[in-house]
RNA sequence: CGCGGGAUGGAGCAGCUGGUAGCUCGUCGGGCUCAUAACCCGAAGGUCGGUGGUUCGAAUCCGCCUCCCGCAACCA
């Protein structure tokens, strides 16, 4: 039998699941469905990489554990995972015992072929907040954090030679052209690798959230070895000795990866892998981002659930999955709103395919004849018929072709015009106005049997994108317990269903919705939620009157402004405090002109520690506030004050 | 000259190995009544960001320009 293994990123649990979550994962789904139906077996993983300094942070913060922090959210990305019908056949934690102990291993094995070495990490070192910063990020040679003095320092750290694979990634891409898709994002990477590749940092000592480097536990494995490996460790790989999983399934046959990640995948893991001797997976793909709030006023106004667990409730599972994957083509970014969400409810499964099988089987339960022959249908098939069974049996090879590439909107596509021939075919042949005419039955019944048919075949090609969708259509047309008729090489064949139509009558397969009344429900729900939330930090992040009083807010005089260069968001002001002047740079570029501000009072905080912003030094920094309504910024002017006055 | 993506009828997109500009949604008119006010037919609507060039001919190739959006730098 022929292996497919294909894998989901490896989430990072640092915050709840979304919708981002979501499209990778059902994306995935799809594909481990759709191979499983056309006879492979099947490995489909997914996982969560739970280490790491900001899960470590996060859990403090909490007043938790880190393992007792992630095993909370790990849980919820499981039930919104089920909830979505992920058939994963594993679900990896990098905190599982077998994944660490593996970990350790590979480490240990790079560190034993000189792959890793020991070196030193220098920086500058500021004491008191136990942190390392690069050149460019001191402020005026001192910590951006604290102001204090900082030291030239070295920290131990182990590093993977990975500037040695430069050129054989290169040499990789070049044999494999397909490797990296698409085809724009190989570019990125090659472009990347020519400018210069450094070796890999590949432990950390300035957190302890991760797997200890066993031969030297100060040291933690950083995200790379701990993280990527995971497609590997999850199969019973531990660098010594192979597993039968291991085996059967590596190379994996696509990672499926969010395009801000490519670059980890495409670079660093085939390295790890050439200095393991084990051979590169045959795809990365890197797919696009689903953005949100694009400028759009009505949806912005109108508020966007993004939600997923409402909005499975809420719409089903079928709508959500096909909305995902229809409505962006995989490759690229694309925008998600409540009323593109509805839209394609209403259209594509409401009107198109849900109401098809619903005028089918209303008229199915009122023809006379039954048990029509083969040879009796053939006789009156006319053109029309010969075209939809045409159409039919092209449409799986046609499918499987999209499918094969990843063009799952494509792939729909397909199948949505082949619905929408359908639905022409019956009007064509008004099969209503034969309802009282005996002698026309036998007409009547071939009008319904072709869409039946039809149906038949669609419910079979959807299923891996709608598996609850293709089972209640199968079971309407009567094909559900009927054996042979619906796996996947059926969708090539015609005829299948029993010549006694038996349909079942059940509820609308997709009820529409009503676009208006829905959107300003969904906007009570978004803004409730973020009542929710204000309220709740409200309550948490009281502040005492001495923590107020740390802050001092000086009125000032915007002496002088100019934009500042190679930003579009900064301005530089130079303020007077009442007694001295200084310079402030403010991100408020956007929103004021230099003439509009110049003259003008504004609150300065006065004690602010300073920062260098587009290489200028900023002391201190105006209060402006963001409007609610429209999200634009406004400064707090006080022309009515005169500068240096304090304000408590 | 930091890197990359984009500018096509009201909206979202396809077309980009050059040859009469397409799709979905929306709008308007009509048909049908089996169906989830669904379905079917038809129409209106674009000088394909601007400009110069190559060509018999360019949305499609080349030069320049303008504007948008990510990333990076950065919104103190």
């Amino acid at each position: 039998m022929k292996k497919f293994y294909i894998t989901t990123p490896i989430y990072y649990p640092s915050g709840e699941a979304h919708m981002g979550h979501c499209y990778s994962t059902v994306a995935a789904d799809a594909i481990a469905r759709y191979k499983r139906a056309r006879g492979f077996d099947v490995m489909f993983l997914t996982g969560t990489d739970e280490h790491g300094q900001k899960i470590e942070l996060n859990a403090q913060k909490s007043g938790l554990k880190p393992k007792v922090y992630v095993d909370e959210i790990v849980a919820k990305f499981q039930k919104l995972w089920k909830i979505l019908g992920i058939s994963y056949d594993r679900f990896i934690r990098t905190t599982d015992d077998y994944h660490i102990k593996s970990v350790q291993k590979i480490f240990k094995i790079l560190y034993n072929k000189g792959e890793i070495y020991k070196g030193k990490y220098s920086g500058w070192y500021c004491i008191p907040c136990e942190s390392f910063f690069a050149d460019a990020k001191l402020v005026n040679g001192k910590c951006p954090d604290c102001g204090r003095e900082v030291k030239q320092q070295e920290e131990e750290a182990y590093f993977f030679k990975l500037a040695k694979y430069s050129e054989k990634i290169l040499e990789f891409y070049k044999k494999n052209p397909e490797f990296i898709q698409p085809e724009s994002r190989k570019n990125e990477m090659i472009e990347f690798i020519k400018s210069g590749l450094e070796d890999l940092c590949v432990s950390r000592t300035s957190f302890k959230w991760g797997i200890p480097v066993d031969f030297d536990p100060e040291h933690v494995v950083y995200v790379w070895i701990d993280a990527l490996t995971n497609y590997i460790t999850v199969l019973g790989y531990d660098g010594e000795r192979n597993s039968e999983d291991f085996d059967t399934y590596w190379p994996a046959d696509v990672h499926f990866v969010g395009k801000e990640i490519v670059r980890f995948h495409a670079i660093i893991w085939p390295a790890i892998l050439m200095a393991l001797d084990i051979v590169l997976p045959k795809q990365i793909y890197g797919h696009g981002w689903i953005l949100f709030g694009n400028g759009n006023k009505m949806s912005k106004s109108r508020g966007n659930v993004v939600d997923p667990f409402v909005l499975c409730e809420k719409y089903g599972i079928d709508a959500i999955r096909y909305f995902l994957l229809r409505e962006i083509p995989f490759g690229s970014d694309g925008y998600f709103s409540n009323e593109s969400l509805i839209g394609r409810i209403n259209s594509d499964l409401a009107n198109d395919l849900g109401n098809l099988l619903s005028r089918t089987v209303k008229l199915v339960t009122q023809v006379n004849v039954s048990d029509v022959s083969e040879s009796v249908l053939k006789e009156i098939q006319s053109e029309k018929e010969k075209e939809i069974i045409d159409s039919a049996l092209r449409l799986a090879n046609e499918y499987e072709s999209e499918m094969d590439s990843f063009r799952f909107s494509i792939a729909l596509s397909k199948v949505w015009n082949f619905i929408s021939l359908c639905n022409k075919y019956i009007d064509f042949k008004a099969p209503w106005k034969f309802l009282k005419i005996a002698e026309k039955q036998i007409e009547f019944y071939n009008v319904l049997y072709t869409i039946l048919e039809s149906l038949r075949v669609i419910s079979i090609l959807i299923k891996p994108i709608m598996p609850e969708t293709a089972e209640k259509i199968q079971i309407q047309i009567g094909a559900k317990d009927v054996k042979n008729i619906c796996a996947w090489e059926d969708s090539k064949k015609w005829g299948l269903l029993n010549k006694e139509l038996k349909v079942v009558k059940i509820n609308a397969l997709f009820p529409r919705i009503d676009c208006e009344k829905e959107l300003n429900e969904l906007a009570k729900l978004s803004k409730s939620e973020k009542n929710d939330l204000n309220s709740a930090n409200s309550n948490m992040n009281l502040i005492s009157i001495d923590d107020f009083k740390k802050i001092d807010l000086v009125v000032a005089k915007i002496l002088e402004c100019k934009p500042v260069k190679n930003s579009n968001k900064l301005l530089e002001l130079v303020l007077n405090d009442g007694n001295s002047n200084r310079t402030v740079v403010s991100g408020i570029a956007d929103y004021y002109s230099p003439e509009e501000l110049i003259d003008q009072n504004v609150i300065l905080v006065f004690n602010l520690a300073p920062a260098k912003l587009c290489g200028i030094q900023s002391n201190g920094m105006i209060l402006a506030s963001t409007d609610k309504k429209d999200k634009s910024v406004k400064v707090i002017f006080v022309n009515d004050l005169s500068p240096g006055s304090k304000i408590s």
